[in-house]
DNA sequence: TTGGTTGTTCGTTC
DNA sequence: TGAACGAACAACCA
């Protein structure tokens, strides 16, 4: 599930490669994929990309910008052949430029978008999300959970209070703080919400360094996939011996629907 | 075959 | 007024 170091991931390699090029044509293949007028971009120059919580933004050179949000299994690849196996069957959009080159938009499941629309929505279309937790310090980050008496994961990853943490990455930043996942947010001392705040940074940098988490279908913007799965210490370890050798095993339970993996034994 | 999976939005309840 | 919670969305896989 691309979260923030993911997104991050297809930033850092788009910015080197879709600046200064022209679109010439956009084919939506899948209607519900695809919102706003396309063709207001065509012969229009990318200047640049932002990303905000788990959204990209492709600036143009108008007043507008294409925004996408991959969800759950959205990848967004570039390619400059035509010899690329893509589009594949889960090719919704493609994006074609004047030099030959395309960025294809995949997403098995449709949860995914990309929207045209002018720079002055760009709140309107974002909504309330809260600050980027790369850029919080300490002050703001401990008045986040104060003010909250939700399970401390869910309140990680709610979009309106901290933008771009999702189900992996809280997993493992609250299993290096030790933190029981369903404590309430209002009930962490303020050392160990500057423990969090650090090990949430560290964790994301770390999925950063290593090209994002491909634990199910995430792809980087080459179509190649990341290592950070290898680096998990409690997501997806359900049953497995607690990497601390505290002699107890990984358990999986679901808070918000959402799978949740913990320590029993080392996070209280 | 049916239920599990999952980020965000939306609707309902307290 | 808004926090909290659950269903819905789509498509695959076990």
């Amino acid at each position: 599930m691309p979260e923030l170091p993911e997104v991050e991931t297809i930033r850092l390699q788009l910015a080197k490669l879709l600046p200064g090029l022209k679109i010439k044509e956009i084919r939506v293949l899948a209607e519900k994929s695809f919102s706003g007028n396309g063709k207001d971009l065509f012969g229009t120059e990318i200047t640049g990309l932002r990303r905000f919580g788990k959204m990209l933004i492709i600036d143009m050179d108008k007043d507008l910008v294409l925004a996408v949000h991959l969800k759950m299994t959205g990848q967004l690849i570039y390619g400059k052949s035509q010899k690329d196996k893509l589009p594949d069957k889960y090719t919704r959009v493609i994006v074609s430029f004047t030099d030959g080159s395309r960025l294809f938009f995949n997403d098995l499941r449709k949860f995914g978008w990309m929207r045209v629309f002018k720079k002055s929505q760009i709140g309107e279309v974002i909504g309330k999300i809260g600050p980027d937790p790369l850029e919080t310090n300490s002050s703001n980050f401990y008045k986040i959970l104060e003010s909250s008496r939700k399970p401390v994961k869910l309140l990680l990853m709610d979009q309106t209070k901290l933008a771009g943490v999702g189900n992996i990455y809280a997993n493992e930043a609250l299993f290096l703080t030790k933190i029981n996942p369903k404590k309430e947010a209002n009930k962490i001392k303020r050392s160990e919400v500057d423990s969090l705040l650090t090990n949430l940074k560290k964790v994301l940098q770390q999925g950063i360094k290593f090209g994002g988490a491909s634990d199910k279908n995430y792809l980087d913007a080459y179509g190649k996939m990341g290592e950070m799965q290898e680096h998990f210490l409690v997501y997806g370890r359900e049953g497995e011996e607690c990497v601390n050798n505290c002699g107890e095993t990984v358990k999986k339970i679901k808070m918000g629907g959402r799978g949740t993996y913990f320590c029993p034994r080392c996070q209280k």
